[in-house]
DNA sequence: CATACTTTGTTCGTTATCTGAACAAAGTGG
DNA sequence: CCACTTTGTTCAGATAACGAACAAAGTATG
């Protein structure tokens, strides 16, 4: 009679702590991927008494299981407990400006079903919903069994997102979607929880935690698409600034005599180095030399980064110019931030080494962290799926944060 | 006899968790500076009987004493509990290029004592050592009664600090100090905990607890002085970056084709509005047109603030094309960095409104968000005091995180 | 292969933190 | 003046995590 009015006090009181602890337990098995009572005991601290009660309760949930038993220690060999990555699974949607890509991850970040499909989403809000959907839809089907729940929808969008108001788009970005996302459809329609970001904070935390940025605490990552942007991995966490725009790294100024851009600002490294301006580069630099694999058609940021591939000496230039342009952008990341780590995503991070080289050099000349340059940019691990699987890490960050986000079927520890 | 075997569990048993709970009581005390235990227990949501329990064990470390009663809420008067401020001392050094400055405070921050004096601290080493071991033993005696412990001392550096070594200078910036700070005879002869930080971190540090930056997570502060850097508060936090080099805003790259920098790079911020160039540029102006306050003497920083101070054309001048590059510096950050604020602090920050108005004009120019120039980039409200305040403020910061770090007498706990 | 020793995982009594109820002291308000 | 609040303390009780003991299952070693 008494307990059942436990649950007030919530914040020092049993169940509350009970629960952070076992959410402990569950970030380290995940961690450690294979793992048992006794090595838990071990690294968190805790009794072998209370880590067996917390696995009871997380054998339950179906996110554990245990399988078989592992090798000795000089003793009884250990039972050892694996957690389930089949056992949910998480879609990751990334909307670009022209074009919509979906990921169903399972809780491992492994992607058991990709859709991608153009789209002029820029000016067809309405469209692109419905497209999201179906997407949605066809990856559920291709890729997830009955037996698995989906934890929730993660969505990374080409603007800048505030915390505090995660439904608004930037209206300069996306004008015809007037300042409103509309993404609540997703919820609805599936059924589960949603959250947005910006996509290069999220293709920064897919890097984080599967690709060149495992293990590293502050790092930037640069992606270059149609746009430039940026986001940075700040001990550990992304960084979203005071209002949701901190990365912007696209607007940086680079040039004070350049072009002006949107921003109002002259030279920004986003006039310098966007697509439209490496096209028009290309185009310049084709008036006066004709005999390039580009001549003829109208040349793409496609077509430039493929004849760079096949040694085109003015793609080839036209990389150049922007990996130095970008460089001094990276070097002013470097100045401010001092990154452990510059990971470049986005189209043109395929170019590889074409484009490292002399954004190395560049970098090595202009700053005082020589040594830097040389080891720590790198082009993404990921590629062009960073986006979408960021954004389902971003559930699966949630999650593992918090299990009860993992929209467990019944709690069910009450009725034993 | 049991008993005593306890401690070896550290993390989830009770010693650890208690204090960790009697020092957010403590902090909360602090914060609040008067508060009832009734009231802590309801914001705390801790039960009155344990607020009790530790505000007992808080009443004999002197930290906090009960003063008087405060009013009635409808029934018993409360016992007003007040942290004191005065129960210790800190002693927080600046150590400027051509000067030593040492603050004494309390733990509100308050400055109990001032020393300052000039001293070329970058070519001689073991002459500003002494010169800190003597300033802080005047503001001891000046400041300082016999009842008050010495807490603990902060050193702010004019270099980039690594936090997993503190000792380790830049050689780039005090070439003569060989790369070793050699502080740690400020702790031995003291006999208190040391911590060193830049400058200009602890700048912003000191604006975050006591000045402009007050109740504002992420904010940049930029020092304007013989050379320029830059702290930034994020999340809450000194952000110090991968090595401890983050906030060289002074190696931002504003003009590609200007001058030179020892950084590698051309057209740094700190060569075009470090105070040797506005000397130089000085120098330029006055060449055509010898009609100025500056004109006979040699202009120096100093000379140039004060004739902008008094309307003098040149100087004013002066500052305005400082402003302007200043302004693209600000800029960037802005994109990068989405702070809600930025503060300018150094010796330029008295010129005030002189160097904001141009300096938010270029800020509103270059950036999408013109509405923020206006209001949040504002000068220091600590002045010169800002590094030595901030030196002292680590300290109080690294004890109200560990109330072991107020370096208490006796724990004396035991004994009843 | 028998014996000594380890390690694992569970059970169960113990410990100690924090709680909640009860109470005295001290107040408000009609 | 009486009913009702609030504060701060005391004290018994709930309970989360622990430690000791134990059975099960292994290794090492003669």
């Amino acid at each position: 009679m008494k307990s059942v009015l436990a649950g007030k006090r919530a914040r020092h009181s049993g169940a509350a702590r009970r629960r952070r602890l076992s959410d402990s337990v569950l970030r380290r098995i995940w961690r450690e991927r294979e793992i048992s009572r006794a090595e838990i005991a071990r690294r968190a601290e805790l009794s072998r008494s209370t880590v067996s009660e917390i696995v009871d309760g997380l054998l339950v949930t179906g996110l554990v299981a245990e399988v078989g038993t592992g090798p000795s220690r000089g003793g009884r060999r250990p039972i050892v407990l694996r957690f389930q990555d089949g056992a949910g699974v998480i879609l990751g949607v990334e909307m670009g400006a022209t074009h919509i890509a979906v990921a169903l991850t399972d809780l491992r970040g492994r992607v058991l079903a990709w859709e991608h499909r153009y789209h002029p989403v820029r000016t067809d809000p309405a469209g692109a919903r419905a497209l999201m959907i179906e997407l949605c839809q066809c990856a559920l089907a291709a890729g997830r069994d009955d037996s698995q729940r989906l934890v929730g929808i993660g969505v990374a969008v080409p603007s800048p997102v505030d915390p505090t108001n995660p439904d608004h788009l930037s209206e300069l970005v996306l004008p015809a979607w007037h300042g409103r996302g509309g993404l609540e459809v997703l919820a609805q329609r599936f059924g589960a929880p949603l959250l947005v970001d910006n996509d290069a904070n999220l293709g920064a935390l897919a890097e984080q935690w599967w690709g060149a940025g495992r293990g590293i605490d502050d790092f930037a990552y640069i992606k270059l698409a149609t746009g430039i942007g940026s986001g940075h991995i700040i001990a550990g966490s992304i960084y979203r600034g005071a209002k949701g725009t901190a990365g912007e790294i696209g607007h940086l100024a680079i040039d004070p005599h350049g072009a002006l851009c949107i921003c109002g600002l002259r030279g920004c490294l986003a006039t310098l180095i966007g697509a439209p301006a490496l096209v028009a580069r290309a185009r310049e630099l084709l008036a006066r030399d004709p005999d390039s694999l580009l001549a003829g058609t109208e040349p793409t940021i496609t077509s430039i980064e493929d004849a760079a591939l096949a040694g085109d000496p003015i793609a080839l230039q036209v990389v150049v110019e922007a990996a130095e342009n970008l460089g001094i952008a990276v070097a002013d990341v470097l100045n401010l931030l001092n990154p452990a780590r510059v990971i470049l995503g986005g189209g043109m991070a395929r170019l590889g080494e074409i484009l490292l080289e002399p954004l190395r050099e560049t970098v090595s000349r202009r700053t005082l962290l020589s040594a830097f340059a040389d080891s720590a940019i790198q082009v993404s691990e990921l590629g062009p799926r960073a986006g979408a699987i960021g954004a389902a890490t971003l559930v699966l960050q949630s999650a593992l944060a918090d299990s009860r986000h993992f929209n467990l079927a019944t709690p069910s520890a009450e009725v034993a």
